[in-house]
RNA sequence: GGAACCAUCGCCAAGUUGGUAAGGCCGCAGCCUGCAAAGCUGCUAUUCGCCGGUUCGAGUCCGGCUGGUUCCUCCA
């Protein structure tokens, strides 16, 4: 396995910290919104390293935290009236609603920020009696970037100009204006405060990340996890931050490997609220299956930018299509296993740090065998069982092609509409047993019109939704 | 202003250690079909933003330029 590591910039051979075993952990979405299209494909990334890290026979364990406490939430917990928990909680279930829809599978460890406080102070005290951090006068704790000599390591920042620095850090008592936050004491009444020893307050962002990842990994002395990941918004300075914590916090570094996935963006530009071109998932799963979304969203490799965009994801359903197409002529059947050439060209792809394109690639030549020799031998019963089984192994591998396929063309269809489309075949079947072609064609035209294609093949006419 | 990344066929998109351009969509021709659709077969970049350099040989390395994106502030 050969992974890309953004800090040291270029691909090296993943070797785990304890043999076959892999700890990842990845940061999560803070709960004061609706995924956007960046959440679904950061998760897909890191789902798709889990699944190829499982398919190579390592233990994985993933962990992906839940950022509930945040001025963000804070804010909406003030707009609304209700209750960060109502607000959180709600948008929990959403995001994992959401994701499961795109074939994501859970994330072993699941924390929340709220649910790991004993865990963030003791990472601050610590912190704090290593003389790493300091409390100023209205109870804020900092963390002192001067006392980490490897600080600016993971996103290669070298001394900053103090001009653009001192714009941003006003007053303050800070030491550095590097500096950040470990700790916001609170401010007003209607703040959400957890008691600690240094003050009544709340977590900054940073800290979180660490304190969970010490909380539930116990790493080799050296390390504490293997691999930790994220967005390439996070490098800087939110994992720049967590490493420096980590490592003055437990005398080791925080991750062996780091990895980052793209963005996806809309019309060429970054998606952001700011810019008011972010595109929900929800609004996205309206309109598509999240099957498809999942292929389309994985059709670029997991580093590079990805550009949204309608046509685009038309072109990679079509794709889909065409392993569902096959699949029907598979069924009824059982799989037997899977062949060895092809799984060995899947795995050695997604085992070159994901590269997701060579291994599409190598479906498609499969799915095209495949219908070549069945066009030949149609009842090739060896080759359908083994073609079952390559479909499944695709489906754990990459977590699509599972689906039953009529299903899947099927899609958005009700029972209503399904009544009327074949009543419509029945009348196009004797129509054409008729030779009255002229009918038979008018009917089709009618069912495409309805979005409706249709297609005779040796065992029937069947269809499916376009 | 500082830094990083990217630039491959009409569109999407692979291409670690330099060795002579995967795959998909679209298009064209053919097989199949009552006709279609689906499926299959064949064809479709002497060329990898531009200019230099290193090399027997560069999309791949080096330098410069142009264009795009991102980060430096909350952000997947």
């Amino acid at each position: 396995m050969q992974l890309y590591d953004s800090v040291k910039k270029a691909k090296v051979p993943f070797e785990p910290i304890k043999e076959k075993e892999v700890s990842i952990y990845v940061c999560g979405p803070t709960v004061y919104d609706d995924a956007h299209l960046g959440h679904a494909r950061s998760a897909l990334a890191f789902d798709m390293l889990s699944r190829t890290l499982k398919a190579l026979g390592y233990r994985v364990t993933l962990c992906k935290n839940f950022t509930d406490i945040d001025d963000k939430i804070i804010k909406k917990v003030e707009e609304t009236g209700k209750s960060l928990e109502e607000i959180t909680q709600y948008y929990i279930e959403r995001y994992l609603e959401e994701m499961h829809r795109l074939g994501i599978q859970r994330a072993d460890i699941e924390p929340k920020a709220t649910e790991s406080m004993d865990a963030i102070e003791h990472m601050i005290e610590k912190l704090i009696d290593k003389d790493c951090a300091y409390v100023v006068s209205n109870g804020d704790v900092y963390f002192d970037t001067s006392k980490d000599p490897h600080y600016g390591e993971i996103s290669h920042k070298v001394h900053d100009d103090e001009e653009n620095l001192s714009r941003v850090e006003h007053n303050s008592e800070k030491r550095n204006p590097k500096d950040f936050a470990l700790w916001k004491a609170c401010k007003g009444g209607e703040d959400i405060c957890f008691d600690a020893p240094f003050s009544k307050g709340r977590p900054g962002w940073h800290i979180e990340c660490s304190a969970m990842i010490e909380k539930h990994f116990e790493g080799n002395g050296t390390y504490s996890i293997d691999i930790h990941g994220g967005g390439a918004d996070l490098l800087f300075p939110h994992h720049e931050n967590e490493a420096a914590q980590s490592r003055c916090a437990t005398g080791h570094e925080l991750a062996k490997y780091w990895m980052h996935n793209g963005f996806v963006q809309i019309d060429g530009e970054k998606m952001s609220k700011s810019l008011g071109n972010s595109f929900f998932l929800k609004d996205a799963l309206k309109v598509y299956d999240g099957e498809v979304l999942r292929y389309y969203l994985n059709s670029v490799h997991y580093r590079n930018d990805f550009n949204f965009n309608e046509e685009d994801l038309l072109t990679a359903k079509k794709r889909l299509d065409k392993l569902y197409r096959l699949k029907k002529r598979l069924l009824p059947g059982k799989a037997s296993s899977v062949n060895k050439d092809f799984k060995a060209a899947l795995l050695e792809a997604m085992a070159d740090d994901l590269n997701i394109s060579v291994a599409l690639a190598h479906i498609d030549e499969m799915v095209a065998n495949a219908n070549e020799q069945l066009d030949t031998n149609p009842k090739d019963k060896a080759l359908k069982k083994e073609t079952l089984a390559n479909l499944e192994f695709v489906d754990t591998l990459l977590g699509f092609g599972g689906k039953e396929p009529y299903s899947y063309f099927q899609i958005g269809v009700d029972e209503d509409l399904k009544a009327q489309i074949e009543e419509k075949l029945q009348k196009r079947a004797s129509a054409k047993a008729a030779k009255d072609f002229a009918t038979s064609d008018a009917i089709r035209d009618e069912l495409t019109a309805m979005g409706i294609a249709i297609m005779d093949t040796p065992e029937g006419t069947v269809w499916e939704k376009i």
